[in-house]
RNA sequence: GGCCUUAUCGUCUAGCGGUUAGGACACCAGGUUUUCAUCCUGGUAACCGGAGUUCGAUUCUCCGUGGGGCUACCA
């Protein structure tokens, strides 16, 4: 048993983003693949993003994917408590920071944000890069009490130690080393006293004992900050592991612009979860052996942080629809009704369910090879759900030939006749047409079919038979005959 | 602007000094199928540029160039 503990920490200010996701699942597949401890924390320090309608579709959203916390708001675990307001009302960052300005690692710093920007623009103008002062260090302790008596509003800031660069070792990318008098003095505790993001961040790994965190790259350069807070704190430094990012098409890190990115919209346009899963995982890793498709098995014993890309990936849709197809004809009959079923129209679910279970299964496995995402199935379907008037409508569109009318009438006597229905049954018994008929297969099949079903294409003819039903069918064929012979 | 980072077909990627540079999606062409689709077969298509190291660089080093991220009292 690995002593290791991760986390997937996402703030509730957006529903669930596929960037976001995307580093759920390598946390989940890396720790399934070390039997490692994967926390979940809600990160909802930005009291003015932060809502909980998010945090309930972050968790829809694990649960779609069945990315399974060991520890969380809901699961519980001996870390707690797993939101970072609730953490704070009990004083856990305050504690630290108390700390902190103790050791002298942290001073108050009551410029305002007018002073700040100040700072900025003169060294924008002279064109420095710009790092704060640091000049609110140089407070008497009078002074600060002054201040604070007189509750002028103030930041706790961290004071950045010299010393040799800050090296971060991290698993993915190597070692990266920062300048630290490039880092400036950042807010550890925000006026309105609650924590800045770098600093909950180390106080809750370290309190929680994170041993590895996983995130995107996009983290790589608050991490220098972090080291020096766990370092002052006294924590023990977790490894790091920075993905590549997700890309749209135009190489930008990917975002609403680009189309959908929330989870739920992927869900709804009916992509399988397994799908998603297995496509994200896809992006900026490999498996050794080339393979792709792959179930959560197969990648978790596949898995390593050392075959985890660099460079960032756009988001292919083709290739997430390509492979949505491929996990929809790997389901059972039965799978693919409990997933299909929810994207039915209402006109199409009543027309279906009105054929009995057997057929209404029979009929969704029918156009499985037709599907990429799932909404796609009620213009398929729709030849199964089509009434007599609509029927009869498409049928006097098409104009019938001599043979055709002797392929349609031969046909007929023969399903008329039909004693067993079944669907071999009903191929051999189109294959009788053919050879009574003396005409060639595609001049018996199409007739048939658009006699049947008023569509020229559509799913295999013997099964679509089986499924409108032999009284459907005799119908429908007595209609065309009598239709036929009244223009002639 | 500064810091960090990255660079193989259009896209996702394999490659870890010597390969006909491989696979997947997409695309194109055949084939199977009563039809659409599926499926099968084949094809087009890539090492950003320049120096260096080396007998030999896609691979190692440096410099460019392109892309990306960060640069907040947002996370």
């Amino acid at each position: 048993m690995s002593e290791s503990r991760l986390r997937f920490a996402p703030s509730p200010t957006g529903n669930l983003h596929i960037g976001t996701l995307r580093t759920a699942l390598f946390n989940w597949i890396y720790a399934k693949a070390i039997g490692a401890t994967l926390v979940l924390r809600i990160e909802d320090t930005d009291l003015a993003r932060s809502q909980v309608e998010f945090e309930t579709n972050i968790n829809q959203g694990l649960d779609w994917l069945g990315l399974t916390m060991d520890e969380g708001p809901s699961q519980g675990g001996g870390w707690g408590p797993y939101r970072q307001t609730e953490r704070n009302e009990l004083g856990f960052y305050k504690a630290h920071a108390d700390r902190l300005l103790q050791l002298g690692y942290a001073y108050h710093c009551f410029c305002t944000e007018a002073d700040l920007d100040q700072e900025r623009a003169t060294a924008e103008a002279e064109k420095r890069p710009y790092v704060y002062s640091g000049r609110c260090k140089a407070l008497s302790p009078s002074d600060v009490q002054d201040k604070r008596v007189a509750q002028i509003p103030f930041t706790v800031k961290f004071s950045v130690p010299t010393g040799p660069p800050v090296r971060v070792k991290d698993v993915i990318r190597g070692d990266i080393d920062f300048d630290r008098s490039l880092i400036g003095d950042f807010v550890l505790v925000k006026s309105d006293q609650t924590p800045s993001y770098n600093f909950a961040v180390v106080v809750d790994d370290g309190m929680m004992g994170i041993t590895d965190v996983v995130r995107g790259e996009d983290h790589i350069s608050n991490t220098p900050k972090q080291i020096l807070l766990f370092e002052s704190l006294g924590y023990v430094v977790p490894k790091f592991a920075h993905l590549p990012m997700i890309l749209g098409p135009d190489k930008s890190k990917l975002s609403k612009r680009h189309g959908a990115t929330g989870v739920t919209e992927y869900r709804a346009q009916g992509f399988l979860a397994d799908a998603v899963f297995n496509y994200l995982m896809l992006l900026g890793w490999s498996s050794a052996d080339g393979k792709e498709l792959m179930t959560r098995d197969e990648i978790i014993h596949r898995f390593t942080l050392e075959r985890v890309s660099k460079s960032g990936a756009v988001f292919d849709v083709a290739k997430l629809r390509w492979m949505n197809g491929q996990y929809i004809r790997r389901q059972t009959p039965t799978e693919l009704l409990t997933h299909v079923r929810p994207y039915l129209s209402d006109r199409v679910r009543v027309a279906l369910e009105a054929l009995g279970f057997d057929r209404f299964q029979a009929a969704i496995y029918s156009v499985r090879d037709n599907l990429d995402v799932l909404t796609d199935c009620n213009s398929f379907l729709e030849v199964y759900a089509m009434d007599a008037d609509s029927w009869i409508a498409q049928v006097r569109g098409y104009s019938f030939g001599a043979t055709d009318l002797t392929a349609i009438s031969t046909f007929h006597a023969h399903v008329r006749g039909m004693t067993e229905w079944t669907v071999t049954g009903i191929e051999s018994m189109i294959a009788t047409v053919v050879t009574e008929t003396g005409l060639g297969k595609g001049k018996v099949f199409k007739p048939i079919r658009i006699a049947t079903s008023g569509q020229p294409s559509g799913p295999h003819l013997a099964e679509l038979i089986w499924i409108l039903g032999q009284s459907v069918v005799v119908q429908r064929m007595a209609d065309v005959v009598a239709l036929l012979n009244s223009v002639n």
